[in-house]
DNA sequence: AACAGTAATGCAAATGTTTTCATAAAATTG
DNA sequence: CAATTTTATGAAAACATTTGCATTACTGTT
């Protein structure tokens, strides 16, 4: 016990302790079978009565994988991008990888910068969200040959292997329910699009099944909110409350819906009799809440276990061919739409 | 840029490029004062010639820090910890620390394993949910000297600093609003609380202020469900559809509380008219939900920024004596809650 | 009993930095 | 302008590991 409570001790404490050279303390770890048992026996009590760990950073300096992986995300402050988080986690930890996690608040200078850190961290691998980066922060990566994946968007054309879901679809689907439910005068909103493909790509692709509809939405119409439930709420209510009211609102992903519904809630209407709300994203609780929230479903987990997949195998078995995995989506139809 | 491309990128690369030795180098990023402006030109030119990125586990190597603080929660699947996450992650980033964060699914044996690969990364520091943490990992940190700190509860007696909110105090604030508002039928729906001192403090205090208000809870009106929204619902949708219902529900977290209004709805029940429900924490929406939740506000930013500062100060200069932080607690009257 | 073959261990170099100390160059002083 | 101080740079040691190669200690064979 008196001996745990040393500062410094390192492979030579310990092989001091067991009697050995540093080189078999160090092979104790690596090539266990190397040892003779009875070796083996002598380290493992010298290491847990000095209570010594090793020294990943040094083993980091032998070309030694890091054993970290970085996650860059947009916030982690909402429900949006945690099922994704943890599921990543989940999915890398046993690979032996630790994950360092940083946001940006959806500034992409700041995600250089955050991406820079994570290098002289000499993280094994990098993963951002979406495709919507600097030029710079791709650069980065590729001069560095970093292992690389960008998360939660599909895009055939991505500069990095990417896993997930199809927006501009996303964006069709949610907009093709609302037209067979025979809504004609839809309002839409949006979170602000800059760095934030996810966004663009479900807005134009709403736009589109609109357009082919035949249905134009007017300017005032098309509210953009910071993503956040209260002023969702806020915007939505404003929108309520003025004269021509549409019928169906179309929500860039489950919070503004859920911030939507509230507002319609708090204003007396009734959703879906008065208005039909639709979200994309299918986030915890989406279904659970009252009324049920009719969404379109991205496999949040499905696609933060693949990725985590993805970007371990591509560490530890060298850089395969690059691959594009698109997730399907799917409309979960519940009570918050009905047909006009 | 065909410079750029090469692996291996060191300290000597620069050295050779800009005609200097590596302790120039090197000096050039630790004491740039200390360089003529023109060799320190020279070497910035050729580092961003070369894409160099300094080697942070090189560093770590000379008792320098890792720059590493390491954040174990519970679970990052729920909103919960969100906020928090990122309130102390944005304070601990100024100080040049990069978080890793991983998750333990209330499993205290998995927070030791993760405690000591964070060790094994040598993070400067470690944050901890709560104070129900194994032996092991008390003694793992003590022995290793690692500053660490417990958030989300404050606890007068716990072993690590400490920054967080009385959970004791909520649980009392809660149930006392309910008893002044002339409630005496009340049902109460908690989180496990092995390995979760939050809840059992809350679901504690309640049950002290219930019983010295003469009030005694039946026992099938105890529940406990585990942190997800859909068996909250389930849970009280049953406990609801029994013969006798309580005419309030005092909620273990906002998340809970979600559910249980959730399932009042949908069984066709107002709440509040029919039954109240008060929560425990204030999340984030929770203020903008219809009806607005009445709850107990823990302020999850501030507990975040407060302990990643306390704790990047403990990292940075020498361990001061302990503190431990409470922050203040508030009941947040809305519209969930009815006096009878 | 000598020999080869293998198993177990140790030695020392290498990894990419920082830093102390030494030295060279430049600036200041009388 | 020589002596002294200051400033700028370099050489080498230190940090905690891993690993290739060398060495020693066993096993079994004839």
């Amino acid at each position: 016990m008196s001996d745990k409570d040393k500062r410094n001790v390192d492979i030579f404490a310990v092989a001091n302790a067991a009697k050995v050279s540093i080189s078999t303390v160090s092979r104790s770890f690596n090539h266990p079978e190397k040892l003779k048992p009875e070796t083996r026996k002598r380290i493992d009590r010298a290491v847990r009565k000095l209570g010594y760990i090793r020294n990943r950073a040094a083993q980091t300096m032998h070309g030694i994988r890091s054993g970290t992986i970085g996650l860059i995300v947009p916030t982690m402050d909402h429900a949006i991008f945690s099922e994704l988080m943890e599921a990543f986690a989940r999915s890398v930890e046993p690979h032996g990888f630790s994950m360092l996690v940083a946001s940006h608040g959806y500034d992409l200078e700041k995600e250089y910068a955050v991406a820079r850190k994570f290098l002289e961290h000499r993280v094994d691998g990098v993963a951002l969200i979406g495709q919507d980066h600097s030029e710079e922060t791709y650069q980065l990566l590729s001069q560095n040959q970093t292992p690389a994946i960008s998360i939660w968007n599909y895009d055939k054309n991505s500069r990095l292997p990417c896993v997930g879901a199809d927006n501009l679809s996303a964006g069709k689907l949610a907009a093709s329910h609302l037209v067979e439910h025979g809504h004609r005068d839809i309002a839409m909103i949006f979170a602000p699009r800059t760095g934030n493909d996810r966004a663009k790509g479900r807005m134009d692709g709403a736009r589109q099944t609109l357009q082919a509809a035949g249905i134009s939405v007017p300017q005032e119409w098309i509210l953009q909110s910071p993503y956040s439930l209260s002023a969702a709420k806020r915007d939505v209510m404003a929108l309520l409350q003025s004269t021509r009211r549409p019928t169906a609102l179309l929500c860039g992903n489950d919070v503004l819906a859920l911030g939507a519904i509230y507002a319609a809630q708090t204003t007396g209407l009734s959703v879906p009799d008065d208005i039909s709300v639709i979200g994309i994203g299918d986030f915890k609780g989406s279904a659970e809440m009252y009324p049920a929230l009719t969404t379109i479903r991205l496999p949040a987990q499905r696609i933060g276990r693949i990725a985590g997949e993805q970007l371990s195998d591509a560490i530890i078995n060298a850089p395969s061919e690059m691959r594009r995995i698109n997730c399907d989506i799917a409309l979960r139809v519940r009570d918050s739409c009905r047909p006009l």
